[in-house]
DNA sequence: ATAGGTCCTCTAGCGACTAGAGGTTCAAGA
DNA sequence: TCTTGAACCTCTAGTCGCTAGAGGACCTAT
């Protein structure tokens, strides 16, 4: 049985974070040793390593709950976890395509920048007109 | 003079964020109507679609600060401001590698999907054992 | 005069944590 | 056995950039 501590070494998830996950359900209520401290088994450490991957894949904790209540149930079809995943791919493609087009207008921002004054300068030039800008309207969140 | 509402149409920006700007001071207090409302003039405009074009590019709004103080003093040296922009452009690049990673580890994942039973899913399996993964450990943010 | 649209302030909520206060328990060394 | 100090406990509040809602005032057009 692993405290709290070696459990986030273990799975390199933060304490706070592990209670936080605890707090909003998406762990079950830890067992607890004598003096009320935080005990975990195996099985509590996969399923943490389980979370903690989906997070690094970007997975937002309620699509993460769904994939947790899926693997709980072997039989299942497993198209609805495809689902899921087809879905945060879709969302990581928007992203990028997102950032690449913050990117090309950063560098087409810095290119031209001369350096000099301020009131020369092509980076607070832009953002001051948004005729220089190539992009109109990105309209959604980075 | 432009009521918020007005201005909010006219920069694309909504109304309760124009007065969230005001309340952390990224905008001056508005002038006033008689009736206590928020009357902007033209220069209120610029600044607010200034800030709109920033946060369009993805800089937050503590650079957009600083941007807006430098904008303000046209004959400062624009090093500065060349800074904070290519600070974001590298912020932009790593968030776009990062979900490159992302992107191709989805990709993989789902391309061996059989789409049986959960007890068989790769995307379930990928998720709970980290082995079956590319990278280790991603750490970063998305 | 009245209807309804816009405006006002204020508070609380989102996601996914992170930080801190103030107190308890545990493991290792003297 | 005692003591130190690291790790644990709960609870609240803060982060970022808004967004939503309550409850009310104002303003314009008919």
């Amino acid at each position: 049985m692993l405290s709290i501590g070696s459990l986030g070494k273990a799975t390199g998830v933060k304490v706070p974070t592990i209670r936080y996950y605890e707090q909003i359900g998406l762990l079950p209520p830890a067992q607890r040793s004598e003096g009320n401290q935080r005990l975990y088994d195996a099985r509590a450490r996969e399923r943490l390593a389980f979370i903690r991957h989906a997070r690094d894949l970007g997975f937002p904790l309620e699509a993460i709950r769904e994939l947790l209540g899926l693997a709980d149930d072997p039989d299942q079809p497993c198209a609805a976890a495809d689902a899921i995943a087809r879905r945060q791919l879709a969302t990581v493609k928007a992203r990028i395509a997102r950032l690449q087009a913050l990117q090309a207008e950063l560098e087409r921002m810095l290119a031209h920048s001369a350096c000099g004054r301020i009131g020369d300068c092509r980076v607070i030039e832009v953002l001051g007109n948004h005729q220089l800008c190539l992009h109109d309207h990105p309209a959604e969140a980075e």
